[in-house]
RNA sequence: CGCGGGGUGGAGCAGCCUGGUAGCUCGUUGGGCUCAUAACCCAAAGGUCGUAGGUUCAAAUCCUACCCCCGCAA
């Protein structure tokens, strides 16, 4: 099939390299423009750049989209081919682009829609504590994945899974689930999502990694797990920010209050935090410092019990 | 020139402001105690104090330049 690919990240990537191996022909592919990233400001191409030019492929890395000059240009090419892919792009795609592709725009979103509708769904599904999520693959239309479904794949979340390990499964899962969709594309009646049932995941920021230690240890180290590697989850120490990079739930109960350390152990401590759970911290990484065992940190920070901690 | 923290035995830190003996908590090695131990006691090894200059009788400490690591922001 003659497509148009649009992705930027990680993500994108498989579902790229699965169209290219099922023989389908790219036309173009649409990712984020270079950008400047970490300290050093270096620019850096995306994921799907750097692959995309790997195989020859035309790459389009339009700044705006919404001007009528990048419309006469995008809007023929859009016609020229078949459908449109879009995994995981990262901005949101006018009417018109939505409906140039003859057989429309088809999306890869990592959630099991309608629910985690947006743009982190992967990250909140392990952080609400879900045991299961997955993949949909649906017909993109104006609002934010609200489109008609076309399939979905589920996955279990393994109980100490990060979304750094589940993204690159989701990954290939839906790229997989993607080749298959376009191949039955004409058998597949596409469903409507139930409203009803439908949820948000608004995209990350770094607020959300700072700790509200009222919550149950359950579902911080949810959180922690779903916010790793970005936006992780952090606490503060009188002025000193700790980021906790390795938590463990304790099955004893305290009578301190939450957020105060409880125990402090040869090489891990112990934090009280809602309903009187606890948290073991096994590895740390204080700001400006590298990451490093709890052991190490406990060494030169000579932390005390009943010190209070965010 | 985006903002900021840091580089001190193998690890994490203190010492720097107010120059003058290399310190703390661990680890390692040897010994002891113990039914036993990740526990306890004793002892030992191990450091060009990031690099190069400068000031000084004297620099981890003050001054200058550079290298490297990290957090934030994008």
């Amino acid at each position: 099939m003659k497509l148009i690919f649009m992705g930027t990240p990680e993500f994108a990537v498989p579902s790229l390299k699965a169209l290219l191996a099922a023989g389908h022909e790219i036309v173009a592919v649409f990712t984020q423009p270079d950008k400047p990233v970490g300290r050093k400001q270096i620019i850096t191409s995306s994921p799907v750049k750097i692959c995309a030019l790997a195989h020859g492929l035309k790459v389009l890395q339009p700044t705006k989209i919404k001007t009528p000059e990048a419309r006469a240009e995008i809007e023929p090419l859009l016609q020229s081919a078949e459908a449109a892919v879009v995994a995981a792009y990262g901005r949101i795609l006018p009417d018109w682009m939505l409906a140039a592709p003859p057989r429309g725009c088809i999306n890869v979103h990592s959630s099991l829609l309608p629910k985690y509708r947006g743009a982190a769904p992967i990250n909140w599904a392990i952080a609400n504590g879900e045991t299961e999520t997955g993949v949909t693959i649906m017909k993109m239309d104006v609002g934010m994945d609200t489109g008609d479904t076309l399939q979905m794949a589920a996955t279990p979340i393994g109980a100490n899974e990060t979304a750094a390990e589940l993204t690159p499964r989701l990954a290939e899962i839906g790229a997989a689930l993607l080749v298959d969709t376009l191949v039955r594309l004409d058998a597949i009646t596409p469903q409507k999502q139930n409203e009803a049932l439908a949820t948000h995941a608004p995209i990350l920021k770094r607020e959300n990694g700072l700790v509200d230690w009222t919550m149950t240890a359950q579902q911080i180290a949810a959180r922690q797990r779903g916010f790793t590697p970005f936006p992780g989850c952090y606490t503060m120490l009188g002025e000193q920010r700790l980021e906790l990079v390795a938590l463990q739930i304790e099955s004893d109960l305290t009578d301190l209050a939450p957020a105060t350390v409880t125990e402090t152990a040869r090489d891990s401590f112990v934090v009280a935090c809602g309903a009187g759970s606890q948290l073991r911290v096994t590895q740390i990484q204080p700001a400006g410092k590298k990451v490093m065992p709890a052991r190490d940190f406990l060494n030169g920070a000579k932390l005390a019990v009943s010190t209070k901690l965010g």
